[in-house]
DNA sequence: TGTGACAGGTCTAACGTTTGAGCAGTCGCC
DNA sequence: GGCGACTGCTCAAACGTTAGACCTGTCACA
């Protein structure tokens, strides 16, 4: 690879006239003749500026790390998707960090930002996984934006409308006369099972409605989790007739389990859900479903580091705009009167 | 952030012992008390080696970038996660990057490998985009990994065994009684496309059956494109008993539509698809599927670059073990005697 | 007593880039 | 004709690391 010193010998001038020419530097002042000359000779080297030499005299790498417990989830595909995007647009690379059981998210952090192979990190911390070992690092000013998640005494965090989601469903259910709702929620510690949860509490208190013991699950997000809160809800004295789920694969798994098991939807019970994907159109029936705006949060979170990075501040932010979205489709139907 | 210098002057010796120590070189001759200073000294300042100051003296990032078309693809988490794994058990990071219709494939992996940012690529190329622009980089030796594609004297390629997936779904389908079986294909400029043909083809010619006029359709991938190759493959003269669908995706669509045109499955139609995910479970029916082994294409991709930077050598490998695997559900029966 | 071998280090250059400081020549102006 | 300002450059240091060359002191041995 051609370096700056090749293209200086080729034009006929030194390594800092190049270097100025090609960055454009106001300081650069040389002749248009000069300019030009030098400009040919990179291209006909193809001149490429060498990331490892700008990256040490500048301490910055262009690079922003995502750092997520779980690559599998389609949450993060499109998270993802919004973080690459925000970042080409500005310049930056994306680095893809995982932070499993056996490298735990305060390992891979300190590698990414210790050794300077990133500016910056967007960082999702596993439901279950304790966020041990992040403290020192979020303490030491690295720009740092959590996603899903919060640490106390940490600025830098996006999440989305987690509660107005939940209460969108919940409400549409409300509107089509059920009564008897129940809730399939994520794991007790999820940071965005908690918020959703309130999403639903308020919208049935807000119905003037009491919410019966064992009305809410707390199984998890899988399609696994889906079946077995369906298996748990319908076992109740007064078995609800409407569901909400917090999670769409937990949805999918839960209309499944509903066909396996001879409950017919939406007939015997309506199910709603958060979380909108592809594959919620899918399903038989297909599902109604609140888009949650993952992609809006990967380009937000995206942009917080390189607001950090840039100018030093940092923000917590809850994405309201977009708004989520409720998609009606045919899962929810009307209570039957019987 | 401390460096090599910073823990010299702390442990009283000059940078190069302390560099030799740290990388544990048979070159440091130094005392058993001043290696231990040092490493006391390291770990007091909490010593990291610069990475941008490694990489310009070594011109080694240990970094490997992934390109791929679309992010949103099930396939790609999967692949993506089996890169990361043996990317990681190597020292190894992994870059994404994204070859999208705005920044052609050539365009990224010029600037990846030109600038010196990773050491090497693995690069999937989008089915419709055409590989222009990728030659030279090829050509130039640098280590690039293809998957699901090919480039005339390119060496360095892994693929899956498309073939013998697409005839086990096939296989199965005979075995149930089924003669009238058609084929919902991927575009026809797709690598995998071409191949999955191969394998229907193969098993239909072996059971001595002929393929009757439009019995493939080449629509894609796509939930939409199933439901399309469903409309279209029903409408024949002679519709078929049974679908081989290329790709999941598709075959989920295709069930949807399927329900929604009352079109029984399996009752009226079996259909069997290629690559397996979790959301074959949880379909009604579920689908039987053979499962096609990403995960194990992501590593065996991420070791073919390995070995090119570090060796040289460059193979093309199609993944053979593990061996695609049928998976029978119950979106698949018997063909109805009538 | 001179010589080699060896232990235990240090010195120095180099990787490619950026950037503040400096320097030679020309011009305008008093 | 001397001074300041400007043009059009170059010099040199620095970022953090690695690695070959080199230096000094001690000891064994002939």
């Amino acid at each position: 690879m051609a370096t700056l010193g090749d293209v200086a010998a080729r034009a006929g001038v030194s390594i800092s006239a190049v270097s100025r020419v090609l960055a454009n530097a106001p300081s650069a002042r040389v002749s248009e003749a000069t300019r030009e000359r030098i400009l040919e000779a990179a291209r006909e080297l193809r001149y490429r500026p060498n990331f490892a030499g700008r990256a040490l005299k500048s301490a910055r790498t262009q690079v922003i790390g995502l750092v997520v417990p779980d690559l599998t989830n389609a949450l993060f595909t499109e998270l993802m998707h919004g973080a690459e995007d925000e970042a080409a647009e500005r310049g930056y690379t994306m680095l893809l960090g995982r932070a499993d059981d056996y490298r735990p998210g305060g390992e891979v952090l300190g590698r990414l930002i210790g050794e300077g192979r990133v500016d910056g990190v967007v960082v999702q911390v596993g439901d279950g996984v304790p966020t041990a070992g992040l403290g020192d690092l979020l303490g030491s000013g690295a720009p740092i934006v959590l996603i899903n998640s919060a640490y106390p005494g940490h600025a830098g965090s996006v999440a989305l409308d987690d509660e107005t989601g939940t209460r969108l469903a919940t409400e549409h259910l409300l509107d089509l006369g059920h009564q008897r709702i129940a809730f399939a929620n994520g794991l007790p510690r999820s940071f965005t099972a908690k918020r959703r949860r309130l999403g639903y509490k308020a919208a049935m208190t807000a119905a003037g409605l009491a919410i019966p013991q064992g009305y809410e699950t707390r199984l998890g997000y899988t399609a696994d989790n889906g079946r077995a809160a369906l298996q748990r809800l319908m076992a109740h004295d007064e078995p609800p007739t409407a569901i909400v789920v917090a999670n769409v694969n937990a949805a999918i798994g839960m209309l499944a389990q509903a066909r396996a098991t001879g409950i017919r939807v939406p007939d015997d019970l309506s199910v709603a859900c958060v979380h909108d994907s592809w594959t919620a159109e899918n399903t038989w029936p297909p599902l109604t479903a609140v888009k949650m705006q993952f992609y809006a949060m990967g380009r937000t979170a995206v942009r917080g580091v390189i607001a950090r990075i840039e100018t030093g501040e940092a923000a917590d932010v809850v994405i309201t705009d977009p708004a989520p979205e409720l998609i009606v489709r045919e899962s929810t139907a009307p209570l039957r009167q019987r």
